[in-house]
DNA sequence: CTTACGGCCTGGGTGC
DNA sequence: TGCACCCAGGCCGTAA
């Protein structure tokens, strides 16, 4: 599924093509995924694309203003589990699902297609844009190690938890967020607060070297994930914890596990990455250390002599 | 602040 | 070969 490597694979790659492209024409498919259409549709045709960004799993496409106005717009999507962003000839096949077409000036056509429909695709002003994406996190390439401690001390979740939160970090999703915990030797249910600071360091480091090599080999090809050429990314030939429930660890031999963790599944190896003691420790009676005061207090009596 | 859960969707896997 | 069924998974809203 499309997370941070994969949209920003799939961002560079209509980088090279879309800045500078007018849209002719722009039609949806037999369903509408496109929220508030009949808003703003009707200002996409004829408007030039100026700009193809990233923020955590949203990409935009900026719009050059229109002479009459000096509103910006763009078109805000995110790729759910199963969107495909791509550009080809117009004349090329409709593979099933596509739902949303925009016709280039040049006879290329940028398409939307997304078979489980969890994605979205909408045409917003700057000021709607700001409001949709100004919650979200830090984005976890940027964040220095000090800004990357900052969200995890104190925070009573679980790690997993809190690297999935787009509120915390934008872009990390599950297949990125269980290799950067192997990578670091974290279990996924360790709370944030009770990790050490080294751990925290180490998980830093981790989550960038993965994101980075995701991002090199050009994503990872699980369900529907293909970039903006239709091309599978590499990644997922790297995985090691991912989807490999019953293989064996490539660091100890110890079989991979899967559990559900802050409702995901999670897959981890439970010999590098050893599980938070349970609270079970501190569960005996409380009541015999005032019993023991108590006993002993009288008991101390000094034989003289 | 945190977790749990339902809903949105469809294809792929399982079992018969 | 087919069919009923279950479920993952990002994200949001709501409830606990």
């Amino acid at each position: 599924m499309p997370e941070l490597p994969e949209v920003e694979t799939v961002v560079r790659g209509l980088q090279s093509v879309l800045p500078g492209r007018r849209i002719v024409e722009f039609r949806s498919g037999k369903i509408n995924v496109i929220k508030d259409l009949a808003l703003l549709g009707d200002q996409i045709p004829g408007s030039r694309l100026v700009a193809v960004r990233r923020y955590g799993k949203f990409l935009h496409l900026e719009l050059e203003p229109r002479a009459s106005e000096n509103a910006r717009l763009f078109i805000l999507i995110h790729l759910g589990m199963t969107g495909q962003l791509t550009v080809g000839a117009a004349d090329e096949p409709v593979a099933p699902h596509t739902h949303i077409f925009f016709t280039l000036d040049d006879g290329r056509e940028l398409r939307f297609r997304d078979p489980r429909r969890f994605g979205r695709v909408q045409i917003v002003s700057e000021s709607r844009r700001e409001e949709l994406l100004g919650k979200l996190g830090l984005d976890p390439l940027e964040a220095s190690a000090e800004q990357f401690r900052k969200q995890i001390a104190n925070r009573r979740a679980r790690i997993k938890a809190l690297l999935m939160d787009q509120h915390v970090f934008r872009g990390m999703g599950n297949i990125y967020t269980d290799e950067s915990l192997w990578r670091a030797r974290i279990h996924p249910s360790r709370l944030g607060a009770n990790l050490t600071a080294a751990e925290i360091a180490k998980l830093h480091s981790a989550v960038q070297h993965v994101l980075h090599e995701a991002i090199r080999l050009r994503g990872s090809s699980v369900s529907d994930y293909v970039d903006s050429e239709g091309q599978n990314g590499e990644f997922q030939l790297r995985h090691r914890v991912y989807q490999r429930e019953g293989k064996k660890c490539s660091r100890c031999g110890t079989k991979i596990r899967r559990i559900i963790v802050a409702g995901r599944s999670s897959h981890f190896c439970p010999q590098c990455q050893r599980a938070p003691r349970t609270r079970k420790l501190r569960k005996k009676a409380p009541r015999r250390h005032a019993e023991r005061r108590i006993k002993t207090a009288p008991v101390t009596t000094k034989t003289p002599e």
